[in-house]
DNA sequence: CTCTATGCAAATAATTTGCAAGCAC
DNA sequence: GTGCTTGCAAATTATTTGCATAGAG
């Protein structure tokens, strides 16, 4: 097992514990359409674009509309639960877990779509080097390589 | 002057050198709009959207359609002389000129959207890494900060 | 029962496509 | 003159907003 490997595939989260808590400490509620968006999100491999998770959720019998899935994402993003990506010129937003994941970024394939987590940013030093030469208080940062995946090269 | 600032303000590009060259080896034509779109660019100190090429070429009474400035664009991208960024969640594409120019990042303040240009990329050796552990190989990459500038802070 | 969440319709915003007319070479 | 370009209209795609109703606490 090679600890200090940069990619990872995804582990299953843990589910229903903290994001009950989230949602009420934020004067939200826990409903059925919130816990179907998590539920999907914990059990995918990939960030999901909204469209991919109205879609399969469709497909999992769970009735719920495209409209919700966006204001679903928004507010678990607004209690931090989900981070949202924005891969290479895709073109969409895309959403994954982010309770008890490290911050990390994406490579893409550029033929087939395929997403591996990178588990690593080396960017913590460089922050700081950027704030004191632009002046800027640098709160985030988008780092995504595209690329051809093993299968289409 | 520091030399190893990692920022820059814009310099103005050499106009009007290889452009043509690049369009008619591709078959393409030297045409009023390109060279409006290109002269733009040279004189611009921010990427700029395609809405914005628009607006400010409607201001110098240049006749051209939003259409147009798309497909210039894309042509320009691919003749390799424009270079297609974005940045964080900001839901559209910008645009700026690549020659002459060394590969850079971009921070943007998410108050006023000032975009200041980062003239570093620590990601050469991080790529080889990347390429060995995800078998992908890397074509491109995108890293881009947001933040507040001095002024909004 | 009160207030948030959802569905449905419709509006926006960014970008792309089809086609006939215009222009570069 | 031939074929790439452009303008205009319209289609697409991603996302957001308004409003009346359904549902959580």
């Amino acid at each position: 097992m090679v600890v200090s490997s940069i990619f990872e595939s995804r582990r299953i989260a843990v589910s229903g514990l903290g994001f009950k808590k989230s949602l009420k400490a934020a004067g939200r509620r826990v409903t059925r359409t919130r816990q179907a968006v998590l539920s999907l999100l914990e059990r995918t491999a990939q960030p999901l674009s909204a469209t991919e998770i109205f879609d399969q959720l469709q497909q999992e019998k769970v009735s719920i509309d495209l409209v919700t899935v966006y204001r679903t994402v928004h507010v678990l993003k607004e209690l931090g639960l989900v981070a949202q990506i924005e891969l290479h010129q895709e073109g969409q937003a895309r959403f994954e877990l982010k309770e008890g994941r490290e911050h990390h970024h994406h490579i893409r394939c550029q033929m087939c779509g395929a997403i591996v987590d990178l588990l690593l940013c080396p960017l913590k030093k460089l922050t700081k080097l950027i704030e004191s030469q632009t002046q800027y208080i640098v709160d985030d940062h988008t780092l995504e390589f595209t690329g051809l995946c093993p299968k289409c090269q």
